[in-house]
DNA sequence: CGGAACGTTGATAGCTATCAATCGACGTGG
DNA sequence: CCACGTCGATTGATAGCTATCAACGTTCCG
């Protein structure tokens, strides 16, 4: 069927804001009209990184923040010698700004091929919470719900064990992308390298290795062709000992 | 010499904001308007909580943030089967608040004699930029700069020795300490029992002590009664790789 | 076919945890 | 005043988790 073209970019917007509407909307119910603006937002300029691309930091003081619309990324330290450490994982509908007001030798790396749209209009409704209340309310809560991310990952790093450490962060990416629409059975892309877990994780690779190969012999998980599928929820859950966060409804 | 009372007032309101004053103050500038707001937020009621006590949670889902006038607490995070983490250290100047919007299994455990006061004038402070714009602008900041710290964990956590954790925690807790003017002499107040870095470090206390021994033997710290003396703050700094993190100046 | 990137496996070393015991400081009650 | 218990710091011995080194297999691609 034949489509008008303002049709066409709306159904595109819609394809591609898909994960910001989904992530916003899990936190704040979001009116018609603030899921047209975000829909809107996905209809404006794409920017696309590689794989292994590094997403170059802005000069101005104040950028516009980012949206990812597909693929995932990570915020990366490097110590002089070498070593890595991934802070957290950026994934779609999350906002790509994370070194926002503070120097810091931090770095964004794509883990796979990213999209991105520019995120301008999504901070100017966040100005005007008198017409946008729910994507204020949502994007606020999503920066707390950012951080309570972070505060896992420094209980994974601080007091679990490799083994409890992979189950959390399984546990907790099937919940993100669940948020976000990307899980099907139980099962979602995965597209980090085990290099790349051993940086998020804090362990060597041959160690992540290991610890997946005991996974596996436990039947917990299944991963091939970079497509993770948890076979069994509740035991992983048990060993990672996660809670997904909830974000708490604020009146007004 | 005699003072009227509202001139003792605004002096005690004076000495308790100190730390606030100070921590927001190095961030932006602030109008002697903006101070002397600050400072009656220190003449306001004070809360004392003792060592070892936990600050309880407020029941309201938007609670009024409190300010830290004196005294050191933890945001920590217990295990079910009883390992701790602290994720970050809360200093004088700091807001006692981390828990905003999201339900998780943390709690605010005081680590020495601990004073705050209400923040809810500064909250409300923040909601008009035009009359407060340094300290709307500091307050976002000095977030911006609680996250860059808790990266700063999650490196010390994930990729660095136990040597290197403590001397890096060593020099971000001088840089702080100096921030909010508790440093005289490179040596500041430390309150934290071994158990305490540890928990803060990811570490057991048996190689908390045994690395302490070490950079004593070093001639790098002095710790007796409870105060910390960085004594080569160069070589620490070198061993900890850790450089402040910089807040950026926001225009408008 | 060669090479690069990624995954896998074995052997070894090393850092850190755990267990246990001792010591000093402190406060309390007899 | 002293015995006692508690808390924190310290030290030694041992175990265990994880890193490192090295080699090999697999897949993919130019």
């Amino acid at each position: 069927m034949a489509l008008s073209g303002l049709e066409r970019r709306n159904r595109a917007g819609d394809l591609r804001s898909e994960a910001i509407c989904q992530r916003l909307a899990a936190i704040v119910v979001l009116s018609e009209a603030e899921l047209d603006f975000l829909r809107r937002v996905g209809s404006g300029p794409l920017s696309l990184w590689a794989p292994r691309s590094f997403v170059d930091q802005p000069a101005s003081d104040h950028p516009a923040p980012r949206y990812i619309i597909s693929g995932w990324a990570a915020l990366a330290r490097e110590l002089q010698d070498g070593r890595r450490q991934f802070v957290q994982l950026l994934l779609p509908g999350d906002a790509l700004c994370p070194l926002l007001h503070v120097r810091q030798p931090q770095t964004v790396l794509c883990l796979s091929m990213v999209q991105t749209v520019d995120g301008g209009a999504i901070r100017l409704a966040t100005q005007d919470p008198h017409r946008f209340p729910g994507i204020a309310a949502a994007v606020e809560m999503a920066a707390a719900h950012d951080r309570a991310l972070m505060i896992e990952q420094v209980i994974r790093l601080g007091r679990q064990t490799a083994y409890e450490r992979m189950a959390n962060l399984f546990v907790e990416l099937h919940h993100r992308c669940s948020t976000v629409g990307l899980v099907h059975g139980d099962g979602f892309a995965f597209p980090l390298t085990q290099e790349s877990r051993g940086d998020l994780l804090g362990l060597s690779v041959v160690h992540v290795n290991r610890t997946l190969q005991m996974m596996r012999n436990q039947n917990l998980i299944q991963l091939k062709q970079s497509r993770l599928t948890l076979l069994n929820l509740p035991a992983l859950r048990e060993a990672a000992e996660f809670k997904p966060p909830q974000v708490m409804h604020v009146g007004a």
